[in-house]
DNA sequence: CTTTGGGCCTGGACGC
DNA sequence: TGCGTCCAGGCCCAAA
């Protein structure tokens, strides 16, 4: 369930680590994940510095000193730990898939039991393409315009343009849940309903961009420092109790849209 | 074209 | 205690 705030976590771990360092060796411990390794990926990476550390969405990106990116997702339940080398070699445990040696001695390793995870090669060039992702919630590139026009030619519930990875980038379905509790809009209600009919936001959509930015810088915040001690999320798996809203009194309820469960409060989201 | 639904995969929660 | 079944979710792709 890693979704944008988590993966940026992850992110600042790997950074001072990766950021700079040299690969030195990598093990495979199977051929892929959701889809298979590249051919080369050894041989690839092997050698290379990494420039950086950055996100994009739900994935991490390492461009190397190649002019290729090496990229990651976390699927639902991956996850890094850094090892320190040692003599002998290093035993993995359950769901290791992937080590990553550099040069510094520590190891990182990718573990995913559901490996859902992705690690792959891509070209600088085509990372953009290849990632089809829309624009960074954080960023000025995602606000209330924006999303009016994905609004306008989807006729999705807005719960489902909210986890389209095409009109915004690191929203799943915990973030979209909560980031429509915090609008106050109904995750049934259409998408088309936050705009006018030349295209321009209401103050519905001005309210749902401004409570994802919201919500994901609160996100973000709370999971730098120590462990988030009580993340509770408002709606999200509660059904049942009380709505968290000042003077509100509902209940929030769950219900499947595409296949996936939403979260909310009927009384104070329309 | 858009939108829906199934499949991938495992661990944990549940029922008997 | 040990089965079996179902569910969770991100993303891709086939089908409608």
């Amino acid at each position: 369930m890693p979704e944008l705030p988590e993966v940026e976590a992850v992110r600042r771990e790997l950074e001072p680590v990766m950021s700079g360092a040299r690969i030195t060796g990598v093990v495979l411990y199977r051929d892929g994940l959701r889809r298979p390794f590249p051919e080369n990926l050894r041989e690839e990476l092997v050698g290379q510095t990494v420039l950086s550390m950055d996100r994009r969405g739900k994935y991490l990106l390492a461009p190397l000193s190649s002019g290729t990116t090496l990229v990651m997702h976390l699927g639902m339940s991956g996850s890094f730990r850094i090892e320190r080398a040692r003599t002998t070699a290093r035993q993995p445990e359950k769901h290791d898939h992937v080590d990553i040696s550099l040069a510094s001695g520590s190891i990182v390793v990718f573990n995913d039991p559901r490996r859902f995870g992705v690690v792959d090669l891509v070209e600088n060039s085509e990372v953009g393409e290849r990632l089809g992702l829309g624009p960074e919630p954080l960023s000025d590139d995602f606000n209330a315009t924006v999303l009016a026009r994905a609004c306008l030619r989807s006729r999705a519930p807005l719960k489902s343009t909210l986890m389209d990875q095409h009109v915004i980038a690191g929203l799943g379905n915990i973030y979209a849940s909560e980031a429509l509790h915090r609008a106050r809009l109904s995750p049934r209600r259409r998408a088309s309903t936050l705009v006018t009919a030349s295209g321009r936001p209401r103050a519905s959509a001005v309210a749902l961009a401004d409570s994802v930015k919201a919500l994901l810088l609160e996100a973000v915040a709370r999971q730098t420092g120590h462990p988030s001690r009580d993340s509770r999320f408002r709606v999200y798996d509660r059904a049942g109790s009380t709505c968290t809203r000042r003077g509100c009194g509902g209940t929030i309820v769950r219900i499947v849209q595409g296949g996936r469960s939403s979260f909310f409060c009927p009384r104070c989201q329309r």
